[in-house]
DNA sequence: ATGTGGGTTGGCTTT
DNA sequence: AAAAGCCAACCCACA
């Protein structure tokens, strides 16, 4: 036998953006390598395929470029290769150019991470290359959770915290490493294989040139992370900023204060609370892995424990701190065992049935949303842009939607305000419109959480006490009386007397005259005259949360899930009478809530951007919803021709 | 089996 | 001012 040559490992930087406990990286540590490659790939995925706004990808390259300092800093030598290149593609020749022997990366249960890193592992295997794959990302690996919950999705902390206690002890933080091997030869003598960026779902988040492919190493040949310029990105508005060096700090202040740390209880602090927020927005961290979570699980339960041991009362899960990393976990569970389906409602077997507007566009041949949606109702299509703009009337909500989209963070029950609003408590909505809306720009994004909180939310999974509606105005008035959040996100109403600020449009004109801003039309304006505008709202709130209670409450009765026969073939139609919300008109239709493509029985084609035409009622069913909706809008068009 | 109590985070009225 | 009760009623685990 030949002496076994000395190990030469890649470590394939994904999940876990830090060098502070990481499992994965101590396992490639071990090998005792001679050669270390700490590498990132450029996934086009990320790039093209997923919703990623610029106030999520700055994050992201704060974190590399933290990352890089911090290796160089334990080797001179070494750093974060970027190569830029899909990791598919790119191992076969990296492996050989490099001589790899191992390939060491963190365990990803996301639903394409499952097929890309099954794919790289078989590349893997076919050049010879040893990959040593460890959980790191979650308190439980997902699939144990679900091993030990009967092989079912967890759908309850009941559930997580039973499998969590059969699975054994959260494992403890390991130290960061104090030393790195020098990397190898970081040539390149191959050729790039440039992914094609069709379709480029993210072509809205530039408006310059995207070269994420230049070439492999970067336009200066140093596998350095990339700027937001070199990525024809738009400028990120946020000032929250990823990596590991300012997770450890925020981490550290946050356990110094011993009681914030030992009695938080997450429903009890204010969504409204800004500068400093309540909680303690180290999402974005977990996320990238700028912050192990179990490193936040055992630095908070120490410092509970010692509460305790004082004899003082300290919080517990499900509300405490680590309560919320169980929630977490219970959504990775779900993910791991429910994969592509957990993300939709079409062939989710967890999933409620629920006939909402703008239903997702289905992929007969996959069963898969295609990321395009049916424009069924014109005026559901233009309360979802107010939604997302900002613009709906009501200022909690929109205070909430402009502090998404310009810091890419909100808190969570303001998460809940604006959720329910969009689905079961306001618009009726596809909770899959509001996700990707979310997907797009939420900094701390993390789609088995985003999707899990959609779902719960909108009442179709987790959750179903449908009739409990966030108010618009009641529910921020129990936090913030004054108003303080409002008046920093939704400026123009800054000078509104408190007594209005959750309902501005109650204000005497006089006032509204006198506070610098009227209350009129749909946002689409923001000054007249010499006086700021603020829109009317675009609903009476009262009639539409009766009119989504009653299609929640018919939809639960009929009791189809996503995986029912007669959603995946489009008869739930059938099913659905005049009380149904949603695009329930006729008996017959194509798969899900899709519209229909190549049926030639006298079905009309539907645009799925274009605003709909409203069809002429065929069937013997149908007519009572849009009879709602025409009650609502006549109720709205009235109360605007009053004032 | 049918009932009961709990479910991270509702709103409104009464006590 | 805080807490309990009602609203109209969901699912689920457990007895």
């Amino acid at each position: 036998m030949p002496p076994k040559a000395k190990p030469r490992v890649v470590y394939w930087f994904r999940t876990d953006l830090r060098l502070h406990d990481s499992p994965a990286l101590a396992a490639a540590l071990e090998l005792k390598p001679s050669v270390l490659y700490p590498i990132w790939t450029w996934d086009p995925h990320y790039v093209y395929r997923a919703r990623v706004g610029p106030n999520r990808w700055k994050f992201l390259l704060d974190c590399q470029s933290d990352l890089s300092t911090s290796i160089t800093e334990l080797n001179p030598k070494s750093k974060l290769f970027l190569i830029r290149e899909a990791p598919q593609t790119l191992f076969p020749k990296l492996f050989k150019e490099w001589k790899i022997t191992h390939l060491v990366f963190e365990k990803d249960t996301d639903a394409y991470a499952r097929d890309r890193d099954a794919e790289v592992m078989q590349i893997a295997k076919d050049a010879g290359v040893q990959v040593i794959v460890k959980m790191g990302r979650t308190l439980y690996d997902p699939d144990a959770l679900v091993q030990h919950n009967h092989g079912k999705p967890t759908m309850s902390m009941s559930q997580v915290q039973a499998a969590g206690k059969q699975i054994g002890d959260i494992a403890r933080p390991i130290p960061a490493p104090t030393s790195l091997p020098d990397p190898g030869e970081t040539t390149l003598s191959f050729a790039q294989e440039k992914p094609g960026p069709e379709p480029d779902i993210n072509a809205i988040q530039r408006d310059g040139n995207e070269a994420s492919y230049s070439s492999l190493a970067g336009p200066n040949g140093d596998f350095a992370v990339p700027t937001m310029e070199e990525l024809g990105l738009k400028e990120a508005t946020t000032l929250h900023r990823g990596g590991e060096t300012i997770a450890l700090d925020m981490l550290s202040a946050i356990i110094k204060n011993e009681s914030y740390t030992a009695t938080f209880e997450k429903p009890k602090t204010a969504p409204t609370a800004f500068s400093p927020q309540a909680t303690t927005l180290l999402s974005p961290h977990m996320h990238f892995g700028s912050l192990s979570c179990r490193e936040f699980y055992w630095r908070v339960q120490d410092v509970v424990d010692a509460y305790k041991k004082a004899g003082k009362h300290a919080s517990e899960p499900p509300t405490s701190l680590t309560g919320q990393l169980l929630f977490r976990d219970m959504y990775f569970g779900a993910q791991a065992k429910l994969g592509y389906a957990f993300g939709q409602t079409y062939g989710n077997p967890q999933c409620r049935f629920i006939p909402w507007h703008l239903p997702s566009e289905i992929d007969t041949a996959t069963g898969l949303i295609t990321g395009r949606y049916l424009t069924d109702n014109a005026t559901a299509e233009s309360y979802f842009l107010r939604w997302k703009e900002g613009r709906t009337g009501f200022p909690w909500i929109d205070a909430l939607m402009r502090q998404l989209r310009l810091e890419g963070w909100i808190h969570h029950l303001g998460r809940h305000a604006v959720a329910s609003f969009l689905t079961r408590g306001g618009c009726y909505v596809d909770w899959e419109r509001g996700a990707e809306v979310f997907e797009e720009w939420l900094i701390d994004h993390e789609a088995a959480c985003n999707i899990g909180n959609w779902q719960w939310l909108s009442c179709t999974a987790f959750f179903s006490q449908f009739y409990r509606v966030y108010s618009p105005v009641a529910f921020p008035a129990k936090w913030d009386k004054e108003g303080a959040f409002v008046r920093r996100y939704v400026p123009e109403l800054a000078r509104f007397d408190k007594k209005y600020i959750y309902e501005p449009w109650k204000a005497p004109i006089a006032d509204q005259k006198a506070w610098g801003c009227v209350i009129r039309g749909d946002g689409v304006k923001s000054e007249e005259g010499e006086y700021r505008v603020y829109p009317k709202p675009m609903f009476d709130f009262a009639t539409q949360r009766e009119v989504c209670i009653q299609g929640l409450k018919n939809a639960y009765k009929v009791g189809l899930h996503g995986n029912d026969a007669k959603v995946l073939d489009g008869t739930w139609r059938k099913l659905f009478d005049d009380e149904a919300e949603g695009p329930t008109e006729g008996n017959d239709g194509p798969p899900g809530a899709m519209v229909e493509h190549e049926d030639a029985d006298g079905h009309e084609e539907v645009e799925h951007v274009a605003p709909p035409t409203p069809k002429k009622g065929k069937g013997k069913t149908g007519h009572k919803r849009e009879k709602i909706q025409g009650t609502l809008d006549r109720l709205v068009t009235r109360k605007k021709a009053k004032t």
